[in-house]
DNA sequence: AACCAGGACGTGA
DNA sequence: TCACGTCATGGT
C-alpha cells in the first residue's frame, strides 16, 4: 500500500536535501546543500522586492524552465523593470523583449501588468485566495506558488508533477485540484502554520526535484529514491 | 526531429 | 465539467 505522505516527504528530504526555494536571483551563488543557509530562513521573504520577483517569476516559469526564467529576470532588472511602477508605465514592446526568452512573451507581457497592478492594491497583505486567482494569468499554481512562496500561506502547491507522482505513487487516477490539494494537506494540520508552510515550502520544491530527475513524463524508475514504495516502479 | 519545460485561457460540446 | 486548440522560445 502506499505509504503516508509523510513518509514521501522525508525520503525526498533526505535523498535531496533542503532545495532553498524560492530560487531568489540574490540568493543564486549559495548552494541549498553546503549548510550555508537554512531553508527556513527565507520564508516568507523579506522585503517587498523579492515578493514582486517571486511573483514575477511564478508567471514567467509558466510551462517553460527556470533556466530561461533567470535570465529574464536579470532582463528586467538590468533594464529597470522589476518594479511593479516601472513595469506599469512600460511600453508592452520593451517588456516582450524583455522577458521573450521564456515563451509565451505576448501573453506573459500582459500577465505582468495584470500582475503589477494587482500587488501595488495588496502587497504587503497577503492576497485571499480567490482574489489571486481572479487576475488574469494567474491560475490555481501560480496562485498556490505566490501564496506559499512570497507570503508564507501554508498552502500546498498542486502541479503536474504532484499529479504524475501521486498517480503513479497509487496506480489510479488522482482527484481533482481541489480535491488533491485537500488530501495533501489534511496529514499536515495538526504542525501549526509556519511550519507547515515550511514543510510545503520544501515538499513542492522536492517534488519538482524529483520531476526532473525521475519520475518524468518518460520514468526512469532505476535509482529512484521512491523506487521501494511505488506501485509503478520498475520501468 | 519530435518532445518537453515549475500553465492558463478561450471555446465548443 | 471536460477536452482540445492556442500561446512561443529554447534545450535535448
Amino acid at each position: 500500500m502506499t505509504p503516508p505522505i509523510s513518509d514521501i516527504f522525508f525520503r525526498l528530504l533526505e535523498t535531496y536535501g533542503p532545495r532553498g526555494w524560492w530560487p531568489l536571483r540574490a540568493l543564486r551563488r549559495l548552494d541549498p546543500r553546503s549548510g550555508g543557509y537554512h531553508p527556513g530562513d527565507f520564508s516568507p521573504p523579506v522585503s517587498a522586492t523579492q515578493r514582486f520577483e517571486i511573483g514575477v517569476g511564478a508567471i514567467l516559469t509558466q510551462n517553460t524552465t527556470w533556466k530561461q526564467v533567470e535570465g529574464c529576470l536579470d532582463t528586467l532588472e538590468n533594464t529597470g523593470l522589476l518594479v511593479p511602477e516601472a513595469l506599469l508605465q512600460a511600453p508592452l514592446e520593451i517588456i516582450e523583449s524583455a522577458i521573450r526568452p521564456s515563451g509565451y512573451f505576448r501573453m506573459k507581457a500582459r500577465k505582468l501588468c495584470e500582475f503589477s497592478r494587482f500587488f501595488q492594491q495588496w502587497d504587503p497583505d497577503p492576497p485571499p485566495r480567490p482574489q489571486l486567482l481572479s487576475v488574469w494569468g494567474i491560475g490555481e499554481e501560480t496562485a498556490d506558488s505566490i501564496l506559499l512562496y512570497a507570503y508564507g500561506q501554508p498552502v500546498f502547491v498542486v502541479d503536474a508533477y504532484t499529479r504524475r507522482l501521486v498517480e503513479r505513487l497509487s496506480g489510479e487516477a488522482a482527484p481533482g485540484c481541489a480535491g488533491l490539494r485537500k488530501k495533501l494537506t489534511e496529514p499536515f494540520l495538526r504542525l501549526e502554520t509556519a511550519r507547515r508552510a515550511q514543510v510545503f515550502n520544501e515538499f513542492h520544491a522536492l517534488v519538482v526535484q524529483l520531476a526532473k530527475t525521475h519520475c518524468r513524463s518518460r520514468p526512469l524508475c532505476r535509482g529512484c529514491p521512491l523506487e521501494t514504495v511505488c506501485i509503478s516502479a520498475g520501468r
